[in-house]
DNA sequence: TCCCATTCGGGTAATTGGGGTC
DNA sequence: TATGTCCCAATTACCCGAATGG
């Protein structure tokens, strides 16, 4: 069977494609860590791994690269 | 009885329905062979075809993805 | 029986997590 | 407060050839 995404970066608009740290890190040109600090900070939202490592949703990431509105909780 | 959903098909959403470990891996955006390493750490359940394949418990799975927090949502 | 993508194995690079500091 | 960088340990990704699945 050949679904879904092959291996690296390509997931393209699936319903729950996920990203690496560091895709998200070079998509908004920062360090890797600093994302990790995004996500404890729970600015994003993160699935693990079973090994700990983390996943980041594709259009969480996209909608706040393309500048959406993000919705603020507490202001 | 609780026939609920006749469709007798396969890779959808069937209880007891059973995942390729590269269906596994793109569900955690992993590699399949990091699905394999989980399944010999112990830390998912792996059934073995005749000739040494692992499937994996979709339902398990689905549970590993969300954070686990094994609870009857029925809230 | 053949075809071919996938999954075996192992082995070796690359990424990631976490803490701490600047 | 936010980001980048250092360390080390763990996890994950890619390499190969051979076997399995459908």
């Amino acid at each position: 069977m050949a679904i879904t995404t092959p291996n690296r970066s390509e997931s393209t608009s699936m319903p729950g494609a996920l990203l690496t740290p560091g895709e998200v890190a070079a998509m908004f040109r920062v360090d890797p860590k600093t994302v990790t600090r995004w996500a404890q900070a729970g600015k994003l939202s993160a699935v693990r791994t079973l090994g700990g490592h983390r996943r980041f949703h594709e259009n969480e990431v996209r909608q706040l690269l393309t500048g959406v509105p993000q919705q603020r909780s507490d202001v």
